[in-house]
DNA sequence: TTGACCACGTA
DNA sequence: CGTACGTGGTCAAC
């Protein structure tokens, strides 16, 4: 039942608070949140399994609902749970950073696998519907002919057939303050139902069934801080760096055209220059490589790398390649596109991408060449604590597979050195040999090594060769925290040769995802946990890199910091792993540039 | 305009 | 016959 009403002039919100206390809500409790920004906003107690109609809701006209959250939260510190990162976006743009939350769309990818979510989706699924026969606007016009439809009661959210009413998906749960309570409570009542599906699963390890769903969750939220905070960039430095590939910045398009042309010239004039060859169409390049005796299949950088003594010209195109990378992708013009006044470059951030569920990154924050590193600089006052997990993926496959010969392994600093002395090898064929069986190569120098591995450490052998198999037969995988991977359906037989490629590949993919997509998830759960105590620091992460963090500290704080990042990760990997003995270590230092590291 | 392929950057 | 991702170039098929 849904008590609304306007925040009259003069109530400072206590009275929401109160409301709130005798609805059941106490500190640290789970309340379900959506916002109407510059209009108001409903909330839910989500605490229990409860009928949404039922539900406690409480909804407030407010010109300002951000400032009510933000005092809610001083006072609850409350789990706040929201249908999608839409409700983190209004919190952040605002300057609400609140502790804890639940992201329905962020834990049922986690569930479903895949990267759709949607409240439209996520409240089919949860009930059992077929996706596909979700409701569209569009539908309706048509087949209504603009009339509501079969006389069903518009303000009831839910449609007879159990899907959302898409006129509220759209947009019309924002109507009126019963409605922004209704939905709230529709969140509240997502989320109950995404939790009874994690903990009927969960069990086999005997962690905390959600653990995974919040740190994902916390780390859609922080994905969100990613693209309001951005990376912290010295921009009179990173365009001395390029200046030094491509010159100094280009006033005119003649000018950018010039500069291209003089590029060009320098590998070309290795020529006799008899007929145009296009340097950035690689037919070209291979052709013109044939006629002064280079005769590769393609004209990968490596493959050309040995052949840099044949003929003057490879050198002069690697350096080119090495010029236009800089020119086409991180020139100035990318400084201009992504790069704020305040000296941030910002992007879009992605909680959970591709089929292990890894953090993504746009404007070239997770692809930025080494070169240009040492831009990305602290601001005055403050530093960057840079931490990043040593031998990730095979520790992680220790943890998920549970091996006690490779959990031991774990105890060393460098986890290579007891392998290779298992297996009687050097170290670095012990370490080619781990990174084949878990990326699942298997040609190369690795063979022997392999089989030792298997003899070694059977059980975690074992469990990539069960993804493998899965992988193969098309059956959908789950990493160690619950992650869904699909398996793509059965590739097409036409071609013996061909069915056996995808096959393999298929088992490759499997096999990998299991290990990247755990990694991952570790990764995130780590993240999160330095994100929630740096709030005392005044620090923030700026950049997650896969098995990196980047963090902006106050110069006072660094070593405090520096500290708790360590701390952080026995933490994390504790609560992810269930208690199971893997060490996971960090190398950190506190530095000014990124380069520094 | 779109999608494929190449190429190359990061982990 | 190692995986994942983002970006930009060219070319062919629209």
């Amino acid at each position: 039942m849904a008590h609304a009403a306007s925040l009259e002039a003069g109530e400072n919100g206590l009275g929401v608070v109160a409301e709130l206390h005798a609805a059941g809500l106490e500190r640290g409790g789970w309340l379900a949140l959506v916002i109407v920004p510059g209009v108001g906003c409903g909330f839910a107690i989500a605490n229990e399994p409860q009928p949404d109609r039922e539900r406690a809701c409480v909804a407030r006209y407010t010109n300002d609902p951000v400032a009510l959250v933000a005092l809610i939260e001083q006072t609850f510190q409350p789990r706040w749970v929201w249908w999608s990162r839409q409700t983190a976006m209004q919190l952040v743009a605002a300057g609400v950073r609140v502790a804890r939350c639940w992201d329905v769309d962020a834990v049922h990818r986690l569930l479903f696998g895949g990267w759709q979510a949607g409240c439209a989706l996520v409240w089919a699924t949860l009930h059992g519907l077929d996706g596909g026969s979700m409701p569209t606007m569009g539908q309706l016009d048509l087949l209504s002919d603009g009339n509501i439809d079969d006389g069903d009661d518009v303000d009831e959210p839910i449609r007879p057939d159990g899907h959302l009413r898409p006129e509220w998906v759209v947009g019309g749960w924002a109507a009126d303050s019963d409605r922004m309570a209704r939905w709230a409570a529709l969140a509240a009542t997502s989320c109950h139902l995404q939790r009874q599906r994690l903990s009927e699963r969960a069990p086999s390890l005997g962690g905390e069934p959600t653990a995974t769903a919040r740190a994902e969750s916390a780390a859609e939220l922080l994905c969100v801080e990613l693209m309001f905070d951005g990376l912290p960039l010295d921009v009179d430095h990173a365009a001395q760096l390029i200046g030094s590939y491509i010159g100094p910045r280009p006033a005119n398009e003649t000018e950018i055209a010039t500069s291209r042309q003089q590029r060009d010239r320098r590998v070309l004039d290795h020529l006799d220059g008899s007929g145009s060859v296009d340097l950035r169409n690689p037919t070209h390049v291979r052709a013109m490589l044939r006629r002064v005796g280079v005769d590769v299949p393609n004209t990968r950088a490596w493959r050309l790398e040995p052949l840099r003594d044949v003929h003057p010209v490879v050198d002069a195109l690697l350096a080119w390649r090495k010029a236009e990378r800089i020119a086409t992708t991180y020139g100035y013009g990318w400084l201009d596109e992504h790069v704020g006044a305040d000296g941030r470059l910002r992007g879009e951030w992605t909680g959970s991408d591709g089929a292990a569920g890894r953090m993504t990154a746009q404007a070239g924050l997770h692809n930025m060449p080494a070169e240009l590193r040492g831009a990305v600089s602290a601001e005055p006052g403050h530093v960057l604590v840079r931490a990043d997990l040593g031998q990730i993926e095979p520790r992680v496959l220790a943890a998920v597979s549970g091996d006690d010969a490779l959990m031991r392994a774990t105890m060393a600093d460098d986890l290579y050195a007891p392998i290779a002395t298992r297996l009687g090898v050097e170290r670095a064929i012990a370490k080619v040999a781990v990174l084949a069986a878990m990326y699942g190569q298997t040609s190369g120098t690795a063979g022997q090594a392999l089989r030792g591995l298997d003899a070694a450490y059977p059980v975690a052998m074992r469990y990539l060769r069960d993804a493998e198999d899965a992988g193969r037969a098309g059956r959908d995988v789950r990493t160690h925290g619950g992650r869904l991977v699909r398996m793509g359906a059965d590739p097409d037989a036409t071609d013996p040769n061909r069915e056996r490629a995808a096959l393999a590949a298929r088992g490759r993919y499997a096999r990998n995802a299991v290990v990247q997509g755990a990694a991952a998830e570790l990764f995130k759960a780590w993240a999160v946990t330095v994100r929630a105590r740096l709030a005392p620091f005044d620090a923030r992460i700026v950049l997650c890199l896969h098995d990196e963090l980047l963090i902006h500290a106050p110069v006072e704080h660094g070593a405090a910091v520096a500290e708790l990042v360590d701390d952080c990760l026995h933490d994390a990997a504790r609560r992810w792993s269930a208690g199971r003995p893997v060490r996971f270590v960090t190398s950190t230092s506190i530095i000014a540039r990124w380069s520094d590291a």
